[in-house]
DNA sequence: CTGGGCTCCTGTCAGC
DNA sequence: TGCTGACAGGAGCCCA
């Protein structure tokens, strides 16, 4: 589910209301993808910090203690509640806080809280390194785009969905980018065009600028920290859309499969 | 270094 | 109604 904008929203509805709150409690469900690395005794009483966000990770500092990466995965989320409901069959992840219940619910469990000492450090580190730039991050354009696709020979699509060179755009938003640039999926990404680079950039920046303003997509379950929706499926161009008319120009949209994922366009709108 | 395939896990939905 | 297979928002890891 959660890309760069559902990350982001859930970053942002999450922060102020966790920001200073003091760990009382924490509680492990079934398996993440990684174990928690730290003994739960040894977190309590932390201060939480300020809540980043790097890619599609989120970094919750706890002063003193180091801090929980966390991942939501294809079908996570993380609510803040005021009560504390009893755990659900979904929910793996909950950190007390004097201040409320951060609860991470993951049915598939994709999703990942990892401790550690600091961002720098190992595991962290490592879940970090080799990211690409964040997409709002000013040396993010197209000269830094075609220059790091030169000898690729992947498509453009999986070069983009690679995180490698530009994180945040996961499946939908780098359909979405792509229908916005012009641009077929399919092409080569050692040929793209500087200009066609510098379209892409722009493009990426502004879907998931939209996509951010509208509180991300909600296509199934995904909610912000406080259980708002995300509506920017209503504005999608070609994510979803196989066999409906094309908004810009009326032709059928396709569905092609790339790398095992699905991917949507237009093939009047998107050339080679 | 690049690319491709596999893997983790559960839920939902279409089709028979 | 019940079963089966395809597919779903991610990305680390291994091997060629």
């Amino acid at each position: 589910m959660p890309e760069l904008p559902e990350v982001e929203v859930t970053r942002r509805s999450l922060a102020g209301a966790i920001q200073g709150a003091r760990v009382t409690g924490l509680r492990l469900g079934k398996p993440l993808r990684w174990p928690l690395g730290a003994d739960p005794e040894a977190l309590l009483g932390a201060r939480v910090g300020e809540v980043q966000r790097r890619g599609k990770y989120l970094w919750l500092p706890l002063e003193d203690r180091g801090g929980l990466l966390m991942h939501l995965g294809m079908s996570g989320s993380l609510a803040f509640l005021g009560a504390t409901p009893a755990a659900g069959p979904h929910d793996h992840f909950d950190l007390h806080t004097d201040r409320g219940l951060l609860r991470l619910t993951d049915p598939r469990r994709f999703g990942a809280v990892v401790w550690g000492a600091a961002l720098e450090v190992s595991p962290v580190a490592g879940l970090l390194a080799g990211l690409g730039l964040e997409p709002f991050d000013e040396r993010f354009d197209g000269a830094h785009l075609h220059a790091r696709l030169r000898g690729r020979r992947v498509a453009i699509k999986q070069a983009l969905l690679a995180g490698d060179i530009v994180v945040g755009a996961g499946n939908i938003y780098a359909c979405e980018a792509l229908f916005m640039a012009g641009i077929d999926p399919r092409l080569p990404a050692g040929r793209l065009s500087r200009p066609r680079a510098d379209r892409l950039a722009v493009a990426v920046r502004a879907v998931l600028g939209q996509a951010l303003a509208a509180g991300g997509t909600t296509l199934r379950d995904f909610r912000d920290a406080h259980g708002v929706a995300g509506s920017f499926q209503m504005q999608a161009q070609v994510y979803g859309r196989e066999g409906q008319p094309c908004r810009r120009c009326g032709a059928a949209v396709r569905r092609i499969v790339q790398g095992a994922r699905s991917t949507f366009f237009c093939p009047a709108c998107q050339k080679r």
